[in-house]
DNA sequence: AGAGGTATGTTGTATTTACAACAAAAGAGA
DNA sequence: TCTCTTTTGTTGTAAATACAACATACCTCT
């Protein structure tokens, strides 16, 4: 276990909380390690379960299969990375998703109960933990209702708009870089890349903004 | 103040705690009350907020504005009903919405440091309310993560499937009711009201599902 | 029962999008 | 530099959607 510690420091879970710290902590929270083979299923749709995951090594795959048995995969997590925290800490406990390992796997299990109750030592870790959760929880939180915002405009064109004013916010600029290339940026918008590279051109043929590969600027005429 | 215990009470946030108690977890969090007019500014985009706002009585509304000067009407909050919880708890402080009364308001202003720092005197409400606060942090990811399944989905049928199949999902049967009637259902998913209708006539026609108004059933057919 | 209002279903048309196929540009590697 | 690959831009067509307008069903109140 002490060879994640490094990995562990680095999260956002543990922020502020020191490599030498770790031990006792993960020891107050009861946290469990879990070895999985290259692909084993380590939650399953309907499963209720309490535990924030942690990703220690390896790599799991979140899936999301409907009705009609279609298979989206929502996310590929590797090393650092955390699941399962919504359902560990909100009402409702029964997973919607399948969690795969894609690779030989370790898990750290968090039991979320563990985790709320300070323990009787007071300490401090603990608070710095939750006070972590918290955070984690609100930026998702932030992130999500942003996505939404621009998902529930109805065309390609306010998509589009949304995303880019959202982005000038985010710099303080009306000019700035995207993180994407078309593809993603498409992707990510949820419309045809093709559609979408179309009404990039028309935006910039009406003066509406400018764009050079990732590098766009709105233009302001009142 | 003390007029407004009965409601916090039954507010998630203040959830397992008693409404004599309230009075002390209320002193030691340094809650302020602030009073508005009608018409005014709670909080405007741009602005730095670490507090978490409580609408003890009348209402406002969070509003949303592109470059453009497009204004959304995001949400109505009323009394009981909570906002910045994500932005108080979360790294980024910086609002990207408006806050206005629509009525003469009271609102309750909840320092997030306050919050977090459990006071000297272990007090055990204090450690419920971050209970409560991560609570409703993770059923509102849920929710939104929800939202976001379906929106991702191009076309309205596609929107329409993913969400009766989560809806399927939380009922625990093939056979459910709906809370929406036909326009929200549209308004939800983003989605043409007629055209939703249109589609759900064809889902019925080919045999996917049965209607009657607001209660569906799913039929599988491998 | 009848009137008025609201919700739902239906249809036609203009617009927008997805999709496919290809052209052009940019980048990487030998 | 030349080739191969990837990314971006462009175009045409079929399909889906939004919008508007209207018909029908349902509900509520008197």
């Amino acid at each position: 276990m002490k060879n994640f510690y490094p990995l562990l420091k680095k999260m956002p879970l543990f922020n502020g909380i020191k490599e030498n710290e770790l031990s006792g902590l993960l020891e107050c929270l009861s946290a469990k390690t879990k070895k999985f083979d290259k692909t084993a299923t380590v939650l399953m749709a309907g499963d209720v379960s309490s535990f924030v995951g942690v990703v220690l090594s390896g790599a799991v795959q979140v899936v999301k299969e409907d009705f009609l048995g279609n298979r989206t995969i929502l996310a590929k997590l590797e090393a650092g990375e955390l699941f399962g925290e919504a359902f560990a800490c909100g009402k409702n406990h029964i997973l919607p998703v399948n969690v795969y390992t894609v690779e030989k796997s370790e898990i750290l299990m968090i039991n979320y109960r563990k985790m709320i109750t300070t323990c009787t030592s007071s300490c401090v870790f603990h608070n710095k933990l939750i006070e972590n959760m918290l955070g984690i929880l609100a930026d998702k939180n932030q992130m999500l209702n942003q996505k939404i915002e621009i998902l529930s405009r109805r065309s390609t064109r306010e998509k589009l708009i949304a995303y880019l004013t959202a982005q000038a916010q985010k710099a303080g600029n009306a000019s700035f870089m995207i993180p994407f290339n078309r593809q993603e940026l498409a992707d990510y918008l949820c419309v045809d890349r093709s559609a979408m590279t179309n009404e990039i051109r028309k935006l910039r043929e009406e003066g509406v903004l400018q764009v050079e590969r990732n590098h766009f600027e709105l233009l302001h005429h009142n």
